[in-house]
DNA sequence: GGCAAGTATCTTAGTGAGTGAGATAAGTCT
DNA sequence: AGACTTATCTCACTCACTAAGATACTTGCC
């Protein structure tokens, strides 16, 4: 008989648990970046969503208003409102389209990036801290599972 | 006009580029968390807010509008707010708090979450499809980032 | 004990972020 | 060329959320 295992957040002993125990920690760490989301955005006086856009832009590059819609799941007359926000505010721009003059692109406004990046600076501390616990192929796994995750969560592809 | 992929690609060599590319793919996954929030709220035809709501429920177990307060960021009022929607739809239920008879404790409709928790079925199936491309010992490694990264971040902390 | 201060939730009025239908303009297909 | 589709923006409206205050209970101090 096998002896029970008392201390339910330690290492788990079977494969299901281990898998229960990693989808908690999963939905546990998006409840909390979630929040974390909130939090920096209040230090920079910007809303959430505002935050979000900042983020998408920083993370994929320029893009257009239509994809913007499509990453944050906002209508295209929220996206519109969102970004004249942004824009007054100096964080964003919009210019031409090179391929699609019905188009825009809009891109951050670099020196604002900076000042958005700097709020993100704790945060990316103790993330680094964390790494140093991590050998190199201990990192290399989690980055694979991060991919893999990523890949089988919400694509956001459209179907030509 | 093509929406970007949200996932990575490359392998990188040294451990620099390692960790860039982990806080980048980290950063994708948590834009992609909360995309995928939105849409499963919809199918229940709930707002991300009322299902955030039922996340930290589920994770955490029973707690007052206080902690809810707390965990989700919003205002003791807005809680009030969401409470009651949830309430009347019933997923949550509203009972006295035995120490405290100012307070309420807040807690799941058992039937209604398996309903929820079906809305995630295809994307457990996945989950446990990527698992399957992980050994034992490293989805302890990846289970170990994500306990260190949630304690680094934004703690979220059940209440008494 | 009894008053004061503190805490937890709910109420209410007001706001403004986001929606959705429609307008405009540009690209695409036959 | 005309019809259709696509991309963004406009605008009136909605309702989710905020903030201040009300209510009810607890805790602490004299």
């Amino acid at each position: 008989m096998r002896p029970p295992n008392l201390s339910s957040e330690k290492t788990p002993a079977t494969r299901e648990a281990l898998a229960a125990s990693l989808l908690r920690a999963v939905r546990l760490f998006i409840a909390g970046s979630s929040l974390f989301g909130q939090r920096v955005a209040e230090k920079l006086a910007l809303h959430p969503t505002d935050m979000q856009f900042l983020n998408l832009l920083d993370l994929l590059g320029p893009m257009t208003p239509g994809a913007l819609a499509q990453c944050s799941g906002l209508s295209s007359g929220g996206v519109t409102v969102v970004l004249d926000r942004l824009e007054k505010a100096g964080y964003v721009r919009r210019s031409a389209h090179p391929e699609d003059r019905r188009s825009v692109l809009v891109s951050i406004v670099a020196s604002r990036q900076k000042r958005v990046n700097a709020n993100y600076e704790s945060a990316q501390s103790q993330f680094h801290w964390v790494l140093k616990t991590f050998s190199d192929q201990e990192l290399q796994t989690v980055l694979r599972f991060f991919l893999a995750a990523g890949n089988a969560g919400p694509q956001i592809q459209q179907r030509r």
